[in-house]
RNA sequence: GGGUGGUUAGCUCAGUUGGUAGAGCAUCGGCCUUACAAGCCGAGGGCCGGGGGUUCGAGCCCCUCACCACCCACCA
């Protein structure tokens, strides 16, 4: 940022400062990488998963988008050429809807305008508000390269997918046929398998009295479905069911018509259920259709593609199929047929895009064959692409193995016209990339293209590749393909992922992606998943305005890995955006405590001041588990140790203990400032995956950035080798030990914090007293000091309070009364744990199994803690002794 | 019917090769200690769902039961 300012304002706010990031990562083409150039560390590249152009963006797009923004960022500061590729998907019955409900309000439907019209319409509306959702991605932050936004029927992608459908075609593994499909009676198209979702209903079951041929006795099905019966074309038993055995080979009458059925035998009936007769209608039934194929059934529709009854239907021609059902049950009873009624429940289909319920229903249709492409995406995990959590491999591949011929065809508009025409003269089919001129066949030049268009899931499989400019050998397909890593929840796992994979393998020859990484779903604070309807949609953007899009950011993050679901709720927001409230102020503090200039550097293996050596140590460690976290995905990982660092040990510990540096001056001010400032910028390195804006703002703020103020292009920092701060670490620790047990001391007997102590400390040992020294200073402002002495032969006042940390006695001599029976009452309770844990401790170690079985470092580790609690407890009770004895004057 | 995940502090959840448990929020007490009251310092709180097994040792591995979610299939 050209106007880098010094001192940051007293808040933070993220309105201003992330819009002003945006524009400066946008106008810096920051995140463009060059495919023609290499980087030794190799590529880096991720698909979005396109969100819907009608969409909004919900709880679960801003959690994919950070994760995808962290891994992305991440890969960028490990040197590696980074690829993200954004677009949309044209979502076909959803954008669809959108418009005819529009058309709707205007009192027209999509047939006053005819097809092309309507299309403009569409593409009208989506250049008007397809922006929106790109306005969202960028208020997310996510890295995105704009400058390869793509849009799955945009004219490239068209062309994928023309060449994949003819490809297939070409090979036998795309056919057309007569089927029975899901059908929505609202949307008027075809549905696959997986677009249906299952519901339970109250319904009825109807017992109905088929009558033989002969009158002479008659047979009764039970149907939930009456209505269906005028396109009844059998009546199925099971072949061992003695009660049915006569019957079979017999016809029957179907009663309110004049037809005869046949009474067949099939091992499919389950004899337990209803009345273990089956009536069999192979235009509205999926099960009928597959007995019905078996037995050579005629199949007779008698519903419409409306959900109306047809002409088969006799006097019920033209009524919704529910009123029919009633009206058909109600002439069977008039007529003697209904037997009876019970109430039941069973689990009825719904479009899972309008809800309406589907109906099966006849027609032809266009299928992917698509067992042998299964296969082939079943075989390639995990060797050659790995699902992350693991444990979704198994539901990959059942999936895969159960998996029916899918249905690509969709009766609607708004989508990929399919590519096959046929000849108006010799009804002849003809599938190619472009529109024929004449027949091959007969030479007319009259052709008709099929009405359809491909379900959206089509072009969706193609998301990988197509996006990167196939079927042109382009430079961006030959370094970023296969991407990385996809970033999915486990709702789109068949829809979309499992179609990638059969997609890029057959026509790549390779995997879309090497790693799947599933996260999880973001539920309401009840665990419920988040609706409109249910009214518990927590909306990001809302959340971006109040609380700022990195602590939405963190948050999302910080949950992301604890199972298979997050539950969201805005208390939590409002929690993490304290720890960005947190960075910001150390921030100003580090601020204050530098000058104009960048400190002039030092060499930080000759930096002495034990504190300084201990926060640089914590921070290589910091780094490692960082990188670790984020290469296995453990993205909470990432953020609880960060969050961990930053509060409490940088702004808790470091920046208390470098105050008295600061005041001091000369070399030691020097030497502080130097530290302070490398720490804080790595630390804003780290963090800045996850809350890219503030850690932004930051940096530009602090001295020494003026020529690389873009902290998104600034590398992950080396490791620095530590490994001989590992005894000033320990000794520091020691020392914050010692502290906190004069503050403990002073808040259980109320001592004001603004009365300052006159302490002891009689070190454990001469290493001890040298590394207590060396800090004194620190100690005297933390614990809040009047005067210090370390001795090991120093006397202990008769009236103090004391404890003993790190094996070293601390002592607060009191003036005043002191209540002695609380201060024996208080060493007791220590004593008491002191030798609960040393008596468990003993106790093992007098196993002799355990010693002798158990790893020997194990074994040292519990006799070290032992002889530890020990003296502890000794120098305990010598302490506890003299209260003792203050309580009996 | 088939499958998956879960059951740990009051709440929401961490717990990476087995070494008897952690965080945030909430609660209680004390502090405006010149970066931060959106803060600081301290405290309390858990037979890790029940039962059994393996092991010197189990929140973690095995068996079993219970309850809660979810997914797939079927539902005349």
């Amino acid at each position: 940022m050209s106007d880098a300012r010094k001192e940051l304002p007293k808040g933070y706010e993220p309105e201003n400062v992330e819009a002003r990031w945006r524009a400066f990562w946008e106008e810096n083409k920051s995140f463009s990488p060059n495919a023609e150039a290499l980087t030794p560390q190799g590529a880096y590249s991720i698909v979005i998963p396109p969100p819907n152009v009608t969409g909004n963006l919900h709880m679960g797009h801003a959690l994919n988008l950070t994760l995808q923004d962290v891994l992305c960022r991440h890969a960028r500061q490990l040197g590696k050429q980074v690829l993200w590729v954004p677009g949309e998907d044209h979502a076909g019955i959803a954008t669809q809807n959108v418009v005819e409900r529009r058309l709707k309000e205007e009192g027209k439907s999509r047939h006053d305008l005819g097809r092309e019209a309507f299309i403009e319409r569409v593409w009208a509306w989506k250049e008007e508000y397809g922006d929106n959702i790109r306005r969202q991605i960028k208020a997310m932050g996510a890295s995105v390269d704009w400058s390869r936004e793509r849009f799955t029927l945009d004219e490239g992608l068209s062309r994928a997918v023309r060449k994949v459908f003819v490809q297939l075609y070409n090979e036998g593994l795309i056919y057309k046929g007569l089927y029975i499909v899901n059908w929505c009676n609202r949307c008027h198209t075809a549905l696959a398998d997986d677009e249906v979702e299952h519901a339970p209903q109250k319904t009825r079951l109807w017992l109905i009295n088929y009558p033989l041929e002969d009158g002479s006795a008659s047979l009764t099905i039970a149907t939930t479905r009456p209505e269906t019966m005028f396109g009844d074309s059998a009546v199925a038993v099971h072949p061992e069911d003695e009660r049915y055995k006569a019957f079979i080979g017999k016809k029957v009458r179907l009663p309110l018509t004049d037809r005869l059925i046949p009474v067949i035998a099939d091992a499919y009936v389950d004899r337990e259920f209803g009345t273990g007769a089956l009536k069999v209608t192979p235009a509205h039934d999926h099960n009928d259709w597959h007995l019905g194929r078996k037995h050579n059934l005629e199949c007779i529709q008698v519903i419409d593609d409306d959900g109306r009854m047809n002409g088969k239907a006799g006097a019920f021609v033209g009524l919704p199929k529910e009123e029919a059902r009633e009206k058909t049950a109600a002439a069977l009873e008039e007529q003697g047929f209904l037997k009876a009624t019970q109430d039941y429940e069973n689990s009825v289909g719904h479009c899972y895009r309008c809800h309406t319920i589907v109906e099966p229903h006849m027609s032809v249709q266009w299928f992917v064959s698509v067992k042998p492409l299964a296969e082939a995406a079943r075989a390639a995990v995990p060797e050659k692409m790995r699902i992350v959590p693991e444990s979704w491999t198994k539901t990959y591949y059942n999936w895969m193995d159960g998996i029916r011929d899918w249905c690509i065809s969709r009766q609607i508009w708004w989508g990929h016209r399919i590519p096959a025409w046929t000849c108006d003269s010799c009804g002849k089919l003809v599938v190619q990339e472009e529109a024929p001129d004449i027949c091959p066949h007969c030479k007319s030049t009259t052709l008709t293209q099929d009405p359809d268009v491909l379900d959206t899931w089509f072009s969706s499989a193609l998301w990988p590749f197509s996006t990167m400019g196939w079927p042109d050998e382009t430079s961006e397909l030959k370094r970023f393909y296969p991407t990385s890593v996809l970033v999915t929840a486990f709702d789109i796992l068949f829809f979309w992922v499992a179609r990638m994979m059969m997609m890029g393998l057959h026509f790549m020859k390779e995997v879309p992606f090497r790693d799947c990484y599933i996260h999880a779903l973001v539920r309401d604070a009840q665990g419920k998943k988040m609706s409109k309807s249910t009214g518990n949609v927590i909306n990001p953007l809302d959340m971006i305005d109040r609380y700022g899009t990195d602590s939405l950011r963190f948050t999302l993050t910080a949950f992301a890995a604890m199972g298979r679901d997050i539950r969201l709720s805005e208390e939590r927001i409002e929690g993490y955006r304290h720890f960005m409230n947190k960075i910001w102020n150390a921030s100003r503090f580090a601020l204050m405590n530098l000058d104009e200039q960048a400190p002039a550097p030092l060499d930080l293996g000759a930096v002495s001041g034990p504190h300084h050596r201990w926060i640089l140590h914590r921070l290589e460690a910091l780094k490692a588990e960082q990188k670790a976290a984020i290469a296995e995905y453990r993205f909470n990982d990432a953020a609880q140790t960060l969050y961990k660092f930053v509060w409490n040990e940088f702004c808790d510990w470091y920046l208390e203990l470098i105050k008295p540096d600061m005041q001091a001056g000369g070399a030691r001010k020097a030497a502080a400032q130097y530290v302070l400032w490398t720490v804080l910028r790595e630390a804003l390195i780290l963090l800045h995956p996850i809350i890219p804006f503030i850690t932004s703002e930051v940096w530009a703020a602090l001295p020494g950035t003026e020529h690389e103020s873009n902290l998104a292009a600034m590398p992950f920092p080396p490791a620095r080798d530590t490994s001989a701060y590992m005894d000033d670490a320990a000794r520091m620790e020691m020392v914050q030990a010692a502290i906190v047990a004069v503050r403990t001391i002073r808040a259980e007997l109320n001592i004001a914090p603004s009365l300052k102590l006159a302490l002891i400390i009689r070190p454990a040992d001469e290493a001890a007293r040298a590394a207590i020294e060396e800090q004194r200073e620190a100690i005297m402002v933390l614990a809040r000091l009047e005067s210090l002495i370390i001795d090991a032969s120093a006397e202990a006042p008769r009236v103090c309070a004391s404890d003993v940390a790190g094996g070293n006695e601390i002592i607060v001599p009191l003036s005043g009364a002191v209540d002695f029976a609380a201060e024996v009452a208080r060493l007791d309770k220590e004593l008491l744990k002191m030798d609960k844990e040393r008596a468990m401790l003993s106790g093992k170690l007098a196993n002799e199994n355990y010693v002798q079985k158990a790893p020997q470092d194990v074994v040292a580790r519990d006799r070290a803690r032992v002889a530890e609690l020990g003296d502890a407890e000794k120098k305990l009770q010598a302490l506890r002794e003299r209260f003792r004895q203050g309580l009996q004057e």
